[in-house]
DNA sequence: CACCAGGCAAGTA
DNA sequence: TACTTGCATGGT
């Protein structure tokens, strides 16, 4: 066991599966993937809940209705205008390359798939992984503020690494299952909404203490 | 009141 | 290349 695995043990153990991605069809974890940016995920939920009581949730739809209507919907996800637009940018995107269908588009290697996401303008590295961890069941490792504050405050990782050396460290530490992965960035979210908080230089009773 | 949340792109020097 | 800024709602 190293280091890193011995941390899911431990994160396991303490807070037990997350449960993650809370969606009903990987169309739906998608979106949400996108409307998640730098944004909690109870507002998330609420502009998901709107998209839904409008039947709205639908490629063909949200790939129809005019731009300005969608944001409305989305509103209480936060950047709505902008998100509006990267929703737009990725369904045109698989319109274009795939003919708008889903399973055809997520039928790709992990890293043709990737490359696919991140010509999208609006989809970056942790939204792209995101989709192809939660969404398309690939097996990646989803890297995000709180792993590297999390990693960095207990001086796991020196600083200044950057997200493709993180996600690879995680990658050769563990092996390759998508159901660790997807709990393992589940946990470390949770880790990081329990007790390693921005702003505060320690993370008093973190169950990571000992490491 | 201030600060933050499951980021990204564009602008500046 | 390495910062900085705009985007925006809702909870604590």
């Amino acid at each position: 066991m190293n280091r890193l695995q011995e941390i899911f043990t431990t994160l396991f153990k303490h807070f037990g599966p997350q449960n993650w991605w809370p969606g009903d069809t990987p169309f739906e974890v998608m979106i949400g993937a996108v409307l998640t940016q730098n944004t909690n995920w109870n507002n998330v939920s609420r502009a998901i809940d709107n998209l839904k009581s409008y039947n709205l949730l639908s490629f063909e739809t949200i790939e129809n209705i005019p731009v300005e209507i969608l944001a409305e919907h989305i509103r209480p996800s936060g950047y709505f205008n902008q998100k509006a637009i990267r929703l737009k940018n990725l369904l045109q995107a698989i319109r274009e390359t795939h003919e708008g269908d889903l399973d055809a588009f997520f039928s790709a290697s992990t890293s043709d798939l990737r490359e696919q996401l991140l010509k999208v303008k609006g989809i970056g590295p942790e939204t792209a992984d995101s989709i192809l961890l939660y969404a398309a069941q690939k097996p990646i490792f989803v890297v995000d503020a709180y792993t590297f504050r999390i990693l960095s405050r207990h001086d796991l990782v020196e600083d200044g690494m950057d997200y493709h050396e993180l996600q690879n460290l995680f990658m050769d530490s563990l092996p390759e299952d998508v159901a660790l992965f997807n709990e393992y960035h589940a946990l470390l979210v949770k880790l990081g909404k329990d007790f390693c908080k921005k702003g505060k230089p320690l993370c008093p009773n973190c169950p990571l203490e000992n490491f």
